[in-house]
DNA sequence: CACAATATGTTAACCGGATGTCACAGCGAG
DNA sequence: CTCGCTGTGACATCCGGTTAACATATTGTG
């Protein structure tokens, strides 16, 4: 009750191996007489050619790894969609790891990948310290991480992007804005908003204040943080969260507060995806080019597997999403 | 510079190839030292093992392929997190697919996880007619669709959920209650609902009129079909839609045919995603267990792998998530 | 000291398919 | 008739690791 091998078409046919692989891969002198002999019989036995046999000669198996913090967010579930149809279309098969929470997650999923001989790697992940990725001999492109000098980091443009919140908030008045961003030893290019942030606070002797919470933290973690920002800063009139769903938390947050919204409280959020564009419209947010960054991820990993130079660095535009908000 | 292989390890160790298999496996007598050496020469190599090697000679791959409408809607993407998770811990590795709008896309995406040779698949994606699956020898689990005999599938209680959002809607005093669902001759549980739906506005008197979207339809698409719920039944004062999208996408559209939500117009979703409930708490859903509908998902693949008997159907509890929209 | 258990090596087959080399038959053209 | 192209087969080797069979060397134990 297995799977048919070549053997057996061969057989079926009544014609030799070589001559199904031949007509498989299409090589050599072939009639029209064996290759429709081939296929019906192929078709009766339901033959599927085993990819693994091929990999392991080919050294090449179409596929490329995913590492993500989790899919479960709509950013990166959305990113993952978009870089799982352009790597099909390619001929290329997806392997998908959620790290969230957990470097060593992502340090054993990194050697698995590698251990099944992925052609190729896209890392999104929001961990430190993750040495393998030196050693690991493989095509990597990372988004919206900063790994090594060697990796092409894809991103969109985060300096501008928190320069366009802020002159929103700015435009509509806030003055006491807080930031809330990632850790600052997290090499990541979000970074950049926060320096759009000190930058444009300190050229109008604002104070600048910036929270740092850990992409990963829970729902839970993350809202102690949040109380802070309403508990220590009286005065605040304006959020500019580093995603989302931090937004919305800290939206929910100010009720309790007694600050409306966008009245007393100013709040844009960040990445702009097609749900939260759908079910929140009211948030103020900006764009992430999700496509395009997918795309150029894709491009540049191709590139590197075809053993071409890559640029280091692409930069794609950010666009603003009006809500009420800010 | 390419990959060291066994043979390297057993030459840097001084030792052969066949103890070094051993130490890698486990198996046999072995002493302190040799198990040392073996580990020194792999870190000194920086060798990993060729898994698609081993998978050729042991025939199990430790990989299981997932086959979802699009992981960038957040109930698929939820789900294709905790399966990812829950499957991680058990050993295995996940290939996805997405297959929306594309039941060609399907078909090959069957073909290309079955050459993988992954061990199971968990299917939860809206195609019709994929033969395929028929002839494929191989575990299989469904997610809220109907297969084939064979094929178990993992469900919540969608007439209960049904009836649920029609206890909330009629409580409220609604009479003219539209239901939006999937195609009916797709077969799938969530047909369930509708029969629920039907079944109380009978039972009541009370015009049944279910509007079809297909899943895969563009967010366009779908707008069309939904103005005519507006135009087509002038007196509608609830809406029970097959999904949170939808309902959003409803409640939207309610503004421009100057219906208030909820003093006008009703609206309960489906689905109930962390997300839905974070972006737009005020929507009012049933609440599929997404957890638990993985969990089972994978404990039954993992009965059917190991060649157990499993049930041919789970369905698992809904709950409400009670909002300002119903 | 003999025997069993422990530790390691050698060799070869195997997983399923790809590929290169030879061999050989049929057939048309020159 | 011979050359060269077309079509097919037989065989061996390779990809990288696993495993069974068998041999051998080193210990420890009664």
């Amino acid at each position: 009750m297995q799977s048919p091998k070549l053997d057996d078409v061969a057989k079926l046919a009544g014609i030799s191996k070589t001559t199904v692989s031949r007509v498989l891969n299409n090589r050599g002198y072939l009639s029209e007489k064996t290759i429709k002999k081939v296929y019906a019989a192929m078709k009766a036995l339901h033959y599927q050619p085993n990819d693994v046999a091929r990999q392991l000669f080919n050294k090449e198996t179409k596929l490329i790894g995913l590492i993500f913090p989790t899919i479960a967010n709509p950013f990166f579930g959305q990113m993952a969609y978009q870089l799982e149809t352009r790597l099909f279309n390619k001929g290329y098969k997806v392997l998908i790891g959620n790290s969230k929470n957990d470097p060593k997650k992502e340090e054993t999923y990194l050697q698995k990948l590698i251990a099944n001989q992925v052609d190729g790697l896209i890392v999104g992940a929001h961990n430190k310290d993750i040495e393998e990725y030196n050693n690991a001999n493989l095509p990597i492109v990372a988004i919206d991480r900063i790994m090594n000098k060697d990796i092409p980091v894809i991103s969109s443009d985060n300096y501008d992007g928190g320069k366009k919140a802020m002159e929103i908030l700015l435009a509509r008045g806030a003055r006491h804005i807080v930031h809330v961003n990632g850790p600052s030893d997290l090499a990541s290019p979000a970074q950049e908003r926060r320096r759009a942030y000190e930058e444009m606070m300190r050229a109008r002797n604002l104070p600048a204040v910036t929270y740092t919470v850990d992409f990963n933290l829970s729902e839970a973690e993350k809202i102690k943080v949040f109380r802070k920002i309403f508990q220590n800063n009286k005065q605040v009139d304006a959020v500019f969260a580093s995603n989302d769903v931090d937004a919305s938390l800290i939206i929910k947050l100010a009720k309790e507060y007694q600050k409306r919204v966008p009245e007393d409280l100013l709040v844009v959020g960040y990445d702009g995806t097609d749900i939260v564009r759908l079910f929140k419209p009211e948030l103020t947010t900006i764009v992430q080019p999700i496509e395009q960054i997918a795309e150029a991820a894709v491009e540049t990993l191709m590139d590197k597997i075809a053993g071409k130079e890559t640029p280091l660095k692409v930069v794609l535009p950010v666009t603003v999403h009006k809500g009420e908000t800010a």
